[in-house]
DNA sequence: TGATTGTGTGTATTTTGGACACTAAGGCAA
DNA sequence: TTGCCTTAGTGTCCAAAATACACACAATCA
């Protein structure tokens, strides 16, 4: 804090790293690039952090203007600040992470943004700038994240059965899961609340459905317990 | 990516929070501010980002400035953007944490910038700006990353007892540890080297000293090993 | 030489994690 | 209507890890 202020600046962006999760694959949103530099390449949404909002508002505001996507769960991962990151100038982004879930979502994304799509993570195009290198932090991150703190809910319907939220912890871990053990454990966190219905119009036995206790889930952090999976 | 460069644009600075740990306590490295705003005041060693430095050059050239601290274990903690965090205009930090010897460097930072000086933890002053709450952050952080990644050792003198070495765990989780369980699991990590010298000096039976085997260490990463405590 | 102080060590118990396979329910098609 | 297909739902045993716990040893000092 010993400058003052006519000190030149880099330009401070946000971008944000946004995964989906469908039937079959963890998903990122990313959006084509219209002008140069890397015009027509794929790209993290985002943009310009304005002087009358916060890093998190700008997240919020450049995932809305981009993607159409709004209200969901965003948060903070790293901030990159190389030399080269941008061809043209010096800029340091924020990068952010969001979780959604894509049977909500997807037909918004589709729609409101014309040049936005989703991807599987393990079949991603060439990505502008250092984008590649902050998907690889989110992804780590998100494995990291998911392990002790019951995250990927976001990435569900409200309701969701017992296997879908297997198959989606095995989706971010990218190992299978023995499904005795994997219930045993995520019921005894006693976050998850038994909606009493059960799934409709599916070929087999309907599975219960359950929603995430949020209630539940604060109080049991306050009492400082862990969460491990 | 969408606005153009002439666009106004935040302040941005780095601020580090210097952990250091001696016999007594866990400890802060702060420094006084020499004008306004919070003129007298505590606050973190930090300031403006170059346009020719990254994130983590400016960290280390701002505390090399104003503390005389080098070569010291430094890792970006979180970027602060609210919009009031400084009286005169918008300005983001991008927070860092460090981890020092305090044996080592107490005198040098005590000569180098006359207006530093270290705080217990438990007993520091009002600090400047916002830099109560990036500490507390940073609190938190190192109290979880300690937990599954051997990353206290920056605290310690280069070879050190076990018992220096649970100590630094006990302050930083604190609570206390229990001798045997410790020195048994600590030992079981295998990323101890035992130098075969022991203490000098001590009115007791002279401990072993011990230091942090780096190469064992990273051998182990790779093969990914977990080092929970 | 014995008082003081911190070092160094092992076992028994509890808790947790992981492997493992069958029956139940519901829709569908022959 | 019956049998088939698909997914739901459940419990036990074993191994590994975490925890609780107490005493003899070495070095210095008075």
């Amino acid at each position: 804090m010993a400058h003052s202020y006519e000190y030149p600046r880099p330009a401070l962006t946000v971008d944000c790293v946004v995964f989906g999760l469908d039937d079959s694959d963890l998903k990122l949103l990313l959006i084509r690039r219209g002008r140069e530099p890397f015009a027509g390449q794929w790209a993290l949404p985002g943009g310009f952090v304005h002087l009358d909002e916060t890093l998190d508002n700008a997240a919020r505001r450049e995932l809305h203007e981009e993607t159409g996507l709004a209200k969901v769960f965003l948060e903070q991962l790293y901030t990159f600040g190389e030399l080269d990151r941008d061809p043209r100038e010096r800029v340091v982004t924020v990068a952010y992470y969001a979780l959604v879930n894509l049977g909500e979502h997807k037909a918004k994304a589709a729609t409101d943004a014309s040049e936005a799509a989703w991807f599987s993570l393990s079949k991603l195009p060439k990505l502008a700038f250092d984008h590649a290198e902050i998907v690889r932090v989110a992804k780590q991150r998100l494995q990291g994240k998911v392990r002790y703190v019951p995250i990927g809910f976001e990435l569900l319907p409200q309701k969701f059965t017992l296997t879908q939220l297997q198959r989606m912890y095995e989706k971010i871990l990218g190992r299978e899961l023995d499904k005795r053990n994997f219930r045993k454990k995520v019921l005894a966190m006693g976050v998850l609340h038994d909606t009493g219905t059960t799934q409709k119009d599916v070929a087999h036995r309907a599975a219960r459905l359950y929603q995430f206790d949020e209630a539940a889930y604060k109080r049991m952090v306050k009492a400082g317990i862990n969460f491990e999976l």
